[in-house]
DNA sequence: CATGAATGAGTCTTCATTCAT
DNA sequence: CATGAATGAAGACTCATTCAT
């Protein structure tokens, strides 16, 4: 008995991570236009099967978000724990685009994801942490906060979407440029009022930018 | 018969612009993800209006995009024109990204439409012009082409697309930091090769970024 | 005032004249598939002028028709007028086929149309005529009826219809074979009951075969 | 398991074949000219489920042609397998001629439908063996080989096609005439060359005279 | 009268989702 | 539970015909 509910919870696991890695190819290659039905064929299941586990479409495009935003959760707190606290802004900037590239999933601007809120948090606060070390040791122009660090990776992560495929490496020279500018230097100063929380709320909560499927 | 002849070509005109506008009014609030028959109800017309005139759905996008393009090119042609050579290229990319915004073709990233291939060439052509007078005036790292200027346009445009609907002006800040990085300053050198004229190209012609409906 | 009121006239005519020729041509061309605005542009003409001469794309096939019956009507007459009456039957069952080989309507079978109505009966005439000059001078079997030559003829047509454009003249061999079967030789006799004059009426009648477009 | 696996082709079979019979009646009232969702009400299923088996009405149309093209090639086994040799061929001509005409698919010229294709081939071959046994019989004039008969057949399924319905039989009278003239007696040659497999196959793929729908 | 702009019903096809087996 | 068959609401596009200019 016990075997057999086990086994059948076993199965069902199996046919679930298959369902995910299936969708996950399909969205690294077309994005999210691809069908349910190819979702089935290539994880080897019914498409039943499908929408036993994921209610909608849609639901299941939240589940390949998940791992996303766990791997750049992991990403962040590495760069926390850098020897060298001045250093960890750029390092923590750099890691995450360098993830969003590796990590392949393009046209992925997932932040508006159910599954994303959660995550979001942590996230915000280890953004604070990483530019109080930068800003204690000088490494910083005064006026950033957390928020722009926030924007800056944002757009990198849709540079690469929009170009990584077509030329590698080549957000590297934008992020330069931008990495520059955030370090003190006796430059101008920014023209627009500091992006709050509840900006920041916004954006993420607002339609356009973040829209999957169709 | 003059007039009767420009009543008729008046009346099909009115119509034509009165499509153009209902389509772009629908871009702007859904991006392509708008129904033909939506642009002909709210055009006050036909279907079969909106058929005589443009070949297919794509085809009415493209001629939404043209005069995007000519207000950008106007854009350009203004920054050169600027009295102080050395300030043209600030000018210029900060220009360019106001236009954008006040457009208000959102996720419009329409480079590699049919209509927009004869302007880019200009549009390249003034980009070198501006960033020579720039150099000419120190007002600009040695390492950057026109190509990094193509780009950075490019992000900008992106992060207007995805943020000035929910908090406008956000993108500024951003611009800002931008621009500080392009400032000489004895900054580190960029990491990654220069942008070539054929990367542009294929950036340009990369289905995935910049493909219009569907 | 006269030289106006002819000039319209004349003008009006001529723009009939166009606009037949122009659909003949597509006929030709695509059989009954093209559209009523191809045959306008073909003509030089606007669709309204089309549909001011004729009430209907189906009227205008019609009046396709007349022209091609009157053809068929001159070459039955040219026939009766052969010097020698025995050989009357052959040449106008040959002269029909290559005249309608030459005309190039294709997918032509157009029997029923409402013009050919009045031409039938003349034609129908001819037949009986030519058959039993045949008849007088041995040349054809006794058990055919001239409403077999109509059949005759009309297969053959169908044939040429289906074969000449791909290979020219193969249609020839057939219609050996069939006159070689119409003359008298000891042949087995015909193994169903004669065609009679509603039976022809029914077979012109009948939709399917001489359903024009769509 | 295997009852239920079963089960679900079973129905689903069922289905297929409603909508097949569905296509079929409908093929037999209007030829090609009918409605994919008449297809579908007729067969008391939704337009999608066609779509399941039939990724295309086209495709639909050839599944319709692939019985009727097996029905035939099972009347040509038939007709070698007759005890007297010298009288397959026509016993053949005619057994083609009646199962064409029962089978009751009008406008039915389908020879180039895909599924026509593998077909072809051994009905030509079919045709070789019978004419050589009608030749050794002395049975059939020396001029004809096995395209003729073919051209024969096509034609004569033509006129059915266009008689059976509103004259039944009367094809048959017309047949006698064709196998008399295929008969040896001192005729007159055939006026134009032989038909080579060249120009059969140029017959065959043809457009005009076969294409389905449209 | 001529023109060609406008119309909109009708066609094929796709795909997320439900449901019988 | 798994399967995949069934569903049907859209959506893009065509074309005969009408009608304003």
């Amino acid at each position: 008995m016990t075997t057999t509910a086990e086994r059948l919870r076993c199965d069902a696991a199996r046919n679930r991570e298959r369902v995910l890695a299936a969708a996950l190819e399909l969205y690294r290659e077309h994005g999210p236009a691809f069908t349910v039905e190819e979702v089935a064929t290539r994880a080897g299941v019914g498409i039943g099967t499908i929408y036993r586990r994921f209610p909608t479409k849609s639901a299941l495009l939240d589940e390949l978000a998940r791992p996303y935003f766990e791997r750049l959760l992991t990403t962040a707190r590495a760069a926390q724990a850098h020897p060298a606290p001045a250093e960890r802004l750029e390092t923590f900037i750099r890691a995450m685009a360098e993830q969003h590239a590796v990590d392949g999933i393009r046209s992925g601007r997932l932040w508006d994801t159910t599954v994303a809120r959660p995550l979001r948090d942590e996230y915000i606060r280890a953004v604070e942490g990483i530019l109080a070390d930068a800003r204690a040791g000088g490494r910083v122009r005064a006026d950033v906060n957390p928020h722009d660090v926030g924007v800056i990776i944002w757009t990198v992560s849709a540079l690469i979407d929009a170009t990584d495929r077509a030329v590698a490496e080549i957000w590297r020279r934008y992020l330069d440029l931008v990495l520059d500018g955030l370090r003190p230097g006796g430059d101008q100063p920014l023209t627009t009022r500091p992006i709050t929380s509840a900006d920041w709320e916004s954006l993420v909560a607002s339609g356009p930018v973040l829209r999957l499927g169709t």
